[in-house]
RNA sequence: GUGGUUGUAGUUCAAAAGUAGAACGCCUGCCUGUGGAGCAGGAGGUAGCGGGAGCGUUACCCGUCAGCCACCCCA
């Protein structure tokens, strides 16, 4: 083998990388549940029967599919949404049903900017309930995750599948795009497709749309975010906005950062017709799906993820010399039982200096150092790395002062 | 799936059709018990991989793999 590389579009994460993967995590976990989602996670292999086809022609053949060593054929999961239809059919789980799952999916789609074929998606989702109420906690939900990851000037576009009326879906793809090509680019694309006669049936078309008022679902959803005492400026009514999906039946919202202008941060609406595909029914749903790969680089752009992430470990205990590393071995040993973080170093015949320095490239705030002076008076040497002072302590105090840190 | 672009030391990048350089990083020493600065040395590349044209190439052509960017689509 000398391709030492990894596939085309899936990552390696390296600790740097992990630890903000999983501040993230960890953040929208705790405002899912404080919103009362429950977590569900299923399998990554599913009978590729069970997702043929839902994806539509495009989603059939970006479906990583195999067959397994007994012969079935399997799919790995490709979106939340269709295992979670299985589930919702699989299991009588009391309506309404609200839950979060965060899990890898694959899409053997080409790889762009912010685009892999294994990616993480986060997803929030309440299945069986018609009220709009569900359709706004969603909104305040994602609101919220998105503060407690630091955003503070987040804007929720909003808007309903009925103010397109009978359009094709075609054409509402077009004026999707209005905000990212512009007016002139998505007239002359409605003529060239055929769906307005002339570039002024176009601008008929078009205008039609952009001079929506907010309707009926968009006034009740915003009145109950204004109840739940959320700023109606950050949810904003936008009637071009279809993000290209032709399953939504209602709500359709999407996210945006102003200090991050590379697109949407995430997405999602209302999906009547969805759930119930396995079990015949209309099952009502709405949801939204957190874009993590972008919201992360937003966060590394804008600064937001806490300068303390970088290193866990809180002490080096180093060793002095090859008749000293038991005492080095007994002392991380009495730290760990402490509950503090430490790491031995690793070769016994080094010298201090690169120790130190060891501890330095890996950002260790603390070095610890037991030689033949410290060994005499019973004491060990605690070192702030980033202050560059020493002091003398016993054991009992250096387990106080770290604990205390 | 389509199109563009790139692939040279750990990293970021040079030069030049005739077998490669810098910066940063790394290692060693100045500093025989201590990092982040400085100084002096040092290690490290058969140029993604395969094929072709050519006296000869890492440099030209083709393929392949991978990166980046865009379209399609989407997270």
């Amino acid at each position: 083998m000398k391709n030492i590389q990894t596939l085309k579009g899936f990552r390696d994460f390296l600790p740097q990388e992990v630890r903000k993967r999983n501040y993230v995590l960890s953040k929208l976990k705790n405002v899912f549940e404080m919103y009362g989602f429950e977590p569900l996670e299923t399998p990554v292999l599913e009978y590729e029967e069970l997702l043929n086809g839902k994806y539509g022609d495009e989603g059939d053949k970006l479906m990583y599919k195999f067959e397994d060593l007994g012969k079935r054929k399997v799919a790995m999961r490709y979106d939340q949404t269709v295992p979670l239809a299985r589930v919702m059919s699989q299991y009588q789980l009391p309506l309404p049903f609200k839950r979060y799952q965060m899990q890898n999916v694959w899409r053997a789609d080409n790889t762009q900017k912010g685009r892999y074929r294994e990616f993480l998606q986060c997803d929030i989702d309440t299945i069986g309930s018609n009220s709009l109420i569900s359709d706004a906690e969603i909104i305040a939900c994602t609101l919220k995750a998105y503060e407690s990851l630091g955003f503070t000037s987040i804007k929720i576009l909003i808007n309903d599948k009925a103010v397109f009326g009978e359009l094709s879906i075609r054409a509402i793809a077009i004026i999707d795009k209005l905000k990212k090509i512009g007016q002139e680019a998505v007239l002359q694309e409605l003529v060239k497709t055929n769906n307005a006669k002339d570039l002024a049936d176009a601008k008929n078309i078009l205008d039609k749309i952009t001079r929506t008022e907010p309707t009926k679902i968009i006034s009740e959803i915003q009145n109950v975010l204004q109840t739940m005492g959320i700023d109606e400026k950050k949810v904003i009514f936008t009637p071009s906005l279809a993000r290209g999906l032709d399953y939504y039946t209602g709500s359709i919202i999407e996210v945006e950062c102003d200090e991050y202008p590379y697109g949407s941060l995430g997405g999602g609406g209302r999906y009547d017709n969805l759930i119930g595909m396995f079990s015949g029914k209309k099952i009502p749903a709405v949801g939204f799906a957190f874009g993590f790969d972008r919201t992360i680089e937003a966060m590394d752009s804008l600064h937001l993820f806490p300068l303390d992430l970088e290193q866990t470990t809180k002490v080096l205990v180093t060793i002095f010399s090859s008749e000293l590393t038991s005492e080095s071995l007994k002392l991380v040993t009495m730290l760990r039982d402490s509950g503090i973080s430490s790491e031995i170093y690793q070769e016994e015949a080094s010298k201090i200096e690169k120790q130190v320095k060891y501890a330095n490239q890996k950002s260790i705030p603390y070095v610890v150092i037991i030689g033949p002076e410290e060994n005499d008076k019973n004491v060990v040497t605690l070192r702030d790395m980033s202050t560059g002072k020493q002091e003398s302590l016993s054991v009992q105090k250096l387990i106080h002062a770290l604990a205390s840190k």
